[in-house]
DNA sequence: AACTATTTATAAGA
DNA sequence: TTCTTATAAATAGTT
C-alpha cells in the first residue's frame, strides 16, 4: 500500500501526514464531577468553541508506548496489575451484557495467588444484570472459583477413597472366597454330608461373578 | 465536591469548564501504515506543530455513548461480539505478559455455543510469549478448555464406576460372609469335627473388619 | 474488511 | 490507596 500524498497534506513529522483530528479534554461539570470530552479540531481552529486551554508543563514529557513485556519493578507491576485487572473484568462484563454471552475470567496473580473472576449469564438475565454491583459480581465470581477448585479436589479425594474401598473389599472378597472354597472342598471330601442343601446355596463359581 | 472556578476558565458549555487537552489524530506514515497519534493543544495553538488539519463533515454527527444493555439487532450484536471478544482476549494476554499472571478467559456466545479462551503463564515464561501468534494461543486455550471440561466429566464417570464396583463388592462380601457364617455354624454344630484347624483360619469377626 | 471519529483505558505523576 | 490527566488504545458507526 502506497501513501496517499494529497497536496494539502503538510508533514507533521518527516514520516507522518495528519488527516483528521479531534480534541480530548478533561472537564469538570458544575457539580465537580470530572470526565473527559471531545472537541473537533475544526471548531477549535475556527474559534467556534469558546474555550481557553490551560496547558501545564509536565515534569517529564516522555511517556511512550508500553513495551509488551513483564514489568520488572514490583511496585509498578502491582499497580498495573490492579488497574488492568479492573479493566479486564469491566470489559468482560460489558461483552456479556452487550452480546448476551457467558464470560468467565480467572486471574491468578504471580505473587499472592490472588484470583478473581467475572461472570454473568449464569447469574440471571435481562436488565437485572445492570444492577449487579461490583461486590455482588465478585462474590459470585469467588463462589464459582471455589466451585471449580474445590470440586476438583473433592472429586480427587472421593476417587481416592473409593479406590481404597475397592482395594479393601477385593482383599476381603479374596479371603472370603478362599474360605468358601476351602469349606466346600472340605465338605465335599466328607461323604457323610452328601445331599445337603448347602451346596446349592453357595457356589464358588457364583461368587466369582462379583470379582472385578 | 464543589467546582473549581478559576478566573481563567472560560465555560465551554453552560455546565462545563475545560482544563486541559490534547489532539488525537489519524496519520499515515510514508509506507501507508495507518495509526493514531497525539498533539498537545498548546503546540497547536502556538503554531508549533506544522499541521494542516483536514476535517471532513460526517453524514451523521451523532454517535453517542454506548448504552450498556443487550444489543437487540442480531447483525450489530454479532459484529460487536467479534470485535469485543478480540479486545478482551488481547487485554487478557497483555495483563498476563505485563504482570506475570495466569489469566483464563472463557467466552460462550449466546447463539452458537462458540467458546474461546486466552491463557498463558502455563505455556512458558519470558520473551517467548511475545512470539506466540494468535493461532498458537487459541490452540493452547482450547487445549486447556478441553482439559477443564473433560477432566470434570472423566472424574465424574470414574466416580460412578467406582461406586458401582463398591456396591457389587459389598453385595459379594455380604453373600460370602453369610456363607462363611453358615458354614461355621454348621460345622460348630457338628461335634465330630471339633479340634479342627479350620476354626482358627477363618473367623466371622475377622472378615467383618473388611466391611466399610 | 477497512476507516476514523469518538469513547475508553491507563501510565506516570501527585 | 486515590486522584489527575496526557496519552495510548478500543471500538461504533459507516463505507
Amino acid at each position: 500500500m502506497q501513501p496517499i500524498l494529497a497536496k494539502d497534506h503538510i508533514p507533521l513529522k518527516v514520516d507522518c501526514y495528519i488527516k483528521a483530528g479531534c480534541v480530548t479534554a478533561c472537564v469538570l461539570d458544575l457539580r465537580g464531577t470530572r470526565s473527559q470530552c471531545l472537541l473537533t479540531i475544526s471548531a477549535m481552529l475556527q474559534g467556534q468553541s469558546k474555550v481557553k486551554v490551560i496547558c501545564r508543563q509536565r515534569e517529564t514529557m516522555v511517556r511512550g508506548k508500553v513495551q509488551m513485556r513483564r514489568i520488572e519493578n514490583p511496585v509498578h507491576r502491582r499497580v498495573t496489575f490492579s488497574k488492568r485487572r479492573e479493566g479486564l473484568l469491566k470489559k468482560a462484563r460489558e461483552l456479556s451484557v452487550l452480546c448476551g454471552a457467558d464470560v468467565g475470567v480467572i486471574i491468578f496473580s504471580s505473587t499472592g495467588k490472588v484470583h478473581d473472576l467475572a461472570t454473568n449469564g449464569s447469574i440471571g438475565g435481562g436488565e437485572e444484570n445492570m444492577r449487579l454491583d461490583r461486590l455482588h459480581v465478585l462474590e459470585k465470581g469467588l463462589e464459582l472459583w471455589y466451585w471449580q477448585t474445590r470440586s476438583t479436589k473433592i472429586m480427587q479425594q472421593e476417587i481416592q477413597v473409593l479406590k481404597n474401598k475397592e482395594s479393601i473389599l477385593k482383599s476381603a472378597n479374596e479371603i472370603l472366597q478362599q474360605k468358601v472354597n476351602e469349606q466346600n472342598q472340605f465338605m465335599s471330601n466328607c461323604s457323610v454330608f452328601s445331599g445337603s442343601s448347602y451346596s446349592t446355596h453357595y457356589d464358588a463359581d457364583e461368587s466369582c461373578l462379583f470379582t472385578i
